[in-house]
DNA sequence: GAAGGAGAGTGATAGCCTCTAACCAACGAG
DNA sequence: CTCGTTGGTTAGAGGCTATCACTCTCCTTC
């Protein structure tokens, strides 16, 4: 959300009713699914008509295009900072899987059905590209350093890392785990640590590996 | 598909345009996602008016539940098949790959995004139930022998299989390797090839272990 | 301070959708 | 042959996206 930088009182105005209107379409859609995001509705819990909203968004696909691009920045900056903070892949995967568990809503969005149709915009790729860049950079540089700066030992690596918790996020947040009776954290949790650095041989694995497997 | 099994020449006509229409939703939303599919358009297609379609349906979501219930028959089936046939894991692995390239929307209507408010109904659970339980069985086989049907060990070792197949699958399914100039499947089989027993340095691991990693 | 224009909001309308109700035709069992 | 079941139709209510023409209200400019 932009917030309310707009200088003159019209444009706060403006930027206002933008952010409520998005505010309102993620509850709309954390209750019923990005298919069930009306304009109609949106507008009438803002108080207008329908019609009206077309002064803020081009269209339905207007908003949840914008909303998607929100999500991307968001998830982005969350990420950013955390490599800021100086974390390492497993904190990356702490902070994406907090991110995840926020937002399930956002991160299906981003992550998840693809319309087929539908391609992404350039703006929503680059970002989407910065994300992973992020999660790949984190992983690269804490594997054994094999030509730092993205060797395909490297991509590699950081590619399982990222399917792997893509794999037990998406499960998760989808409810695939309910009733099996286990902590989907702690399965999130190995699988962080299984990664960087350990296949092929090269030993215990550097970030831990803490309860390898079968500790339950 | 249930065919056209029925005695009576109605319950064969029946059978039939049921059939037709399923094939020609699938159509639909191969072409412009779940969200796009239409009875009217469906019912159209199919020469008829569109409260036809009522006749042999109960309204869009008894439609759409009948085709993720046939979809989670279809994989059920599939990969029944490949553990009748001897299958290991890695079998297993490669025909739920092939089944999810051959119908990435059947794929994601059972494994993609969910539908908040829209709780999956018993008949689907259980056949879901089955593909993890068949998974989870060639998995628990394939590992070392310890308390032979289902010790903790295997679950967690199962699970981390499963989520990591799907990891690889359904962000490749979506589109999320495009444009990074890799194969797909050799991620894939290096993940199916992973797993089952080598963690916590138990070894080369069972299925293979073909091309470790740092391949590419 | 008055005039003009930009922007916000409205009702009307077209066209799509789901789904119900009422009615009609045809098939098949008795 | 008769008559109930079944498949199909049209009509219609209500919701949705989206456009158009119109009004009203601010803000700017003179």
């Amino acid at each position: 959300m932009a917030g309310t930088g707009g200088r003159t009182p019209r444009e706060r105005y403006r930027a206002q009713v933008r952010d409520e209107a998005k505010r309102l379409a993620w509850e709309q859609i954390a209750a019923a699914g990005p298919s069930a995001l009306s304009l109609n509705a949106l507008a009438r819990r803002l108080g207008m008509t329908g019609p009206a909203l077309y002064r803020y968004f081009a269209g339905r696909d207007a908003l949840l295009a914008e909303l998607i691009r929100d999500a991307c920045r968001d998830l982005t900056a969350t990420l950013r900072a955390g490599a800021a903070a100086g974390a390492g892949p497993g904190g990356l995967a702490e902070a994406l899987r907090a991110w995840a568990l926020a937002h399930p809503q956002r991160y299906f969005l981003l992550y998840g059905t693809p319309v087929p149709g539908r391609e992404a915009p350039e703006s929503t790729r680059r970002v989407t590209g910065e994300i992973t860049a992020v999660l790949l950079d984190a992983c690269g540089a804490a594997g054994p350093p094999d030509a730092p700066g993205g060797s395909p030992a490297a991509l590699r690596r950081a590619l399982a890392f990222w399917t792997r918790l893509h794999g037990v996020l998406s499960l998760e947040l989808a409810g695939h785990f309910t009733g099996m009776g286990f902590d989907p954290a702690e399965l999130y949790g190995a699988e962080t640590a299984s990664l960087p650095g350990e296949e092929a041989g090269r030993g215990a694995g550097i970030s831990g590996d803490r309860v390898p497997l079968g500790g339950l």
